[in-house]
RNA sequence: GGAGGGAUCGCAUAGUGGUUUAGUGCGGCCGCCUGCUAAGCGGUUAGGGGGGGAAACCUCCCUCAUGGGUUCGAAUCCCAUUCCCUCCGCCA
């Protein structure tokens, strides 16, 4: 979220960052919210001190005086429904400040939705075929490498079973990425929870304001994550790094779940849309100042990926109409799918500044002594599986049906190709 | 799931109703001393928020796991919750 302070002290600042990215939010409300909140802070403060003052009179007194007493616990009433007051006003501005997405980057394009996004380079050429390209929802099939009817029997539609060297392709793309990440691009590896408590969504930002996008567990309260930056965003949660910590680089993997209750049909055709779907995220704990750089950098790493896997892919900035409620610059990767004759987003890196920072209370001392401050968080996929599955069925495919195993992925594999049946 | 024990300023501890603005030790930092190191000596040692100020800074309030309650006054008494430890039950 934004400082309140700031937003105090830059109202038509935000408000401008707010129309950019097409948004309105309770900009009024939070000021007169705040400037209440403040006023009722003063005056139990001055009777809080008032209190403290007198009972150190008091215990220095042998014979108490009853007015005195009295009159402090009148002061004491006063004090209880002032402090209920101010908890009221409270919650309800930290509410409002929940909701309003972060401030846009200077540098952002602007612009209304995903038509204004920038292309900012391209890389690889799409493969020619002397056939017609199939589809990867009729090569998975075909190849009984991915049984959708089964995922529905079991849990509904947009669910698909992955089976023989689709599951293991899969599973190789997941190794190959972590390994890429870790050993050629620093990233330390970390395993999270799937499942989170409430604080950590409000940290990453996902709630409360899009709590219609989250599986949750009633029982137990509990969270399914929809993306691995949920948990790892909450790792380092009410920490105060020390001096020459930063910058960190974690990679993980984690299942992905998203409700997304939308219509069927073209979008969600194949394997492309799942409600359950494996990602690996990367994820960088930076210093303010050198958060932009990190984000190249990332974007980078992401490429590295397609780059090794021999998939023509385009990287695009968002517009500040498209851009994500935390992000405050973001740049997607597309993967060209010439089956399906669609480009796929497969990651989207964003830097946060320090919005789920301050959401999540997570600061770093910039040198000994020195007052603690927000750090700035990034995200990007690295990248996001069924889609890259998909890419890699599709520009590998073969006019005998078979599908060759990319280079990269074929110590993981341990097959070069996959058959048709 | 059941029964007990615990949670204090980085760490270790003191503190069972009123100068506690939470003491002490260790560690850390800054000096001094020292040929260097160690030791010694002195000082310092958290986070957040409000008000004033251009700023340096001044001032007030909150925080002893969290949230309530009792009281003129709570680290201290009461209740609930969370987490950790021990044991029992269940279980990949």
């Amino acid at each position: 979220m934004l400082s309140i302070q700031f937003i105090r002290q830059n109202p038509e600042l935000v408000r401008e960052s707010l129309s950019k990215r097409g948004e309105t939010a309770a900009l009024d409300e939070v000021l007169r919210l705040d400037e209440e909140w403040r006023r009722l802070l003063q005056e139990v403060e001055s009777l809080r001190a008032r209190r403290k003052q007198a009972s150190k009179e008091i215990a220095g007194m042998k014979e108490k005086p009853a007015g005195l007493l009295a009159e402090m616990k009148d002061v004491g009433e006063q004090i209880k429904s002032l402090d209920e007051e101010i908890s009221r006003k409270e919650e309800e501005l930290n509410d409002l400040l929940l909701r309003i997405p972060n401030l846009v980057h200077p540098s952002v394009p602007e612009g209304r939705d995903e038509s204004d996004n920038v292309e900012v380079r391209s890389w690889g050429k799409a493969p020619k075929f002397a056939f017609k390209p199939l589809a990867h929802w009729d090569i998975g099939p075909r190849m009984d490498i991915i049984d959708f009817e089964r995922g529905v029997k079991i849990s509904g539609s947009r669910f698909y079973v992955l089976k023989g060297l689709g599951a293991k392709l899969q599973r190789a793309l997941i190794a190959f990425m972590l390994d890429l990440h870790i050993q050629e691009h620093g990233y330390t590896e970390v395993y999270p929870p799937f499942v989170v408590k409430e604080d950590c969504m409000v940290g990453s930002g996902n709630l409360p304001k899009f709590a219609d996008n989250l599986y949750h567990d009633a029982e137990d309260d509990l969270w399914l994550v929809p993306t691995a930056e949920v948990p790892v965003t909450n790792l380092h949660r009410d920490e105060i790094l020390e001096p020459g910590t930063l910058p960190l680089y974690y990679v993980a993997y984690t299942a992905c779940f998203r409700r997304e209750k939308m219509s069927a049909g073209k979008d969600t055709r194949g394997i492309k849309r799942g409600h359950q779907f494996d990602k690996v995220e990367l994820y960088k704990f930076s210093e303010p100042g050198s958060s932009n750089d990190e984000l190249e950098r990332m974007v980078a790493d992401a490429e590295s990926v397609c780059q090794k896997l021999g998939i023509p892919y385009r990287v695009l900035q968002l517009c500040s109409g498209d851009l994500g409620f935390a992000s405050t610059k973001s740049y997607d990767i597309e993967m060209w799918a010439p089956g399906c004759e669609e480009w796929l987003e497969v990651s989207s890196c964003s830097n946060c500044s320090d919005f789920q920072a301050r959401r999540a209370n997570i600061r770093y001392r910039p040198q000994v002594g020195e007052k603690p401050q927000f750090v700035h968080t990034l995200n990007g996929s690295g990248l996001a599986l069924p889609r890259v599955l998909i890419a890699v069925l599709e520009n590998y495919q073969q006019p005998d049906g078979s599908v060759v195993v990319p280079k990269a992925l074929r110590p993981y594999t341990g097959v070069e190709l996959i058959e048709p049946l």
